[in-house]
DNA sequence: ACTAATGGTTATAGTAACTATAAGGTCAAT
DNA sequence: ATTGACCTTATAGTTACTATAACCATTAGT
């Protein structure tokens, strides 16, 4: 009893990473290359729809593709301490707390300089001048 | 009395913009051609050190540089209404906020995978288990 | 059986905003 | 005169895709 298998586009809709993207995943090494069918269409498997979906859960979490590589071979040691999984997921949330600083602050600025406003003309717009001017 | 001229490097020092990318503003049109020495070095002027303020501190907002590029051509027009302004600071204001609200929802799930870390190997690492499966 | 629509294949170039590298010319100081 | 710091250009690399072109396979409809 063979596997059932998928075609990209298959994968591409129950997974929703595009055709382009999971070939894009292969090239890069970060899928292995499918099998293919006699007339060279990829073929894939259970086993490529986890690890699709394990890349695109992390992904959501803001790690980078070289991140999911290593998240990815630290998963396949099955008896190795996850001491590097967590330092992993620990390292990503400082660098998405330290963007959220950032943006914090971004919007702060932005709600300011959105008030100050009052529809004139440009020579006398608060906001240029912000832009423009002063420390 | 001619005013005073900056290279490249001064201008880089004064404004926190390193000198490539100064190089890179003038290649893509953000700033004008810089005029130049008898030896081919390029010359800047206080005119210069503001317009790459205005971009900095745009840039510090998380302005594009093609928004930037507009802002500077709205800033230009002295008479006209800056109404064009205030839009581009609102529409960068829910950009910025949506951002916000994805990097909460990773700092949330972060948090969680990093608390129910235990220590142990990969093969019951509630993180890896959380990446590869369940909705 | 023929045809059109859909979906698969490859390779190449473009995106944003730089960064890195190479190979060379200039300038101020020793 | 030579060192070192700084300037010049052009080209390629980065991240994670997206867009385009040109072509082959499969499937649904007539």
């Amino acid at each position: 009893m063979s596997e059932k298998s998928y075609t990209v586009g298959r994968l591409a809709d129950d997974t929703g990473i595009k055709p382009v993207t999971i070939r894009y995943y292969e090239k890069i090494g970060l899928l292995p290359k499918a099998t293919r069918s006699e007339s060279g269409y990829r073929l894939y498997f259970e086993a490529d729809h986890s690890r699709l979906l394990f890349i695109r859960r992390s992904r959501g979490l803001g790690f980078s593709l070289d991140d999911i590589r290593e998240l990815l071979s630290l998963a396949d040691r099955q008896q190795e301490s996850c001491a590097g999984v967590d330092t992993k997921v620990e390292q990503q949330l400082e660098q998405v707390r330290s963007r959220l600083k950032d943006l914090r602050a971004m919007e702060y600025e932005l709600e300011r300089l959105s008030a100050c406003c009052e529809g004139g003309v440009i020579m006398d717009c608060r906001i240029i001048e912000t832009l423009s001017g002063e420390a």
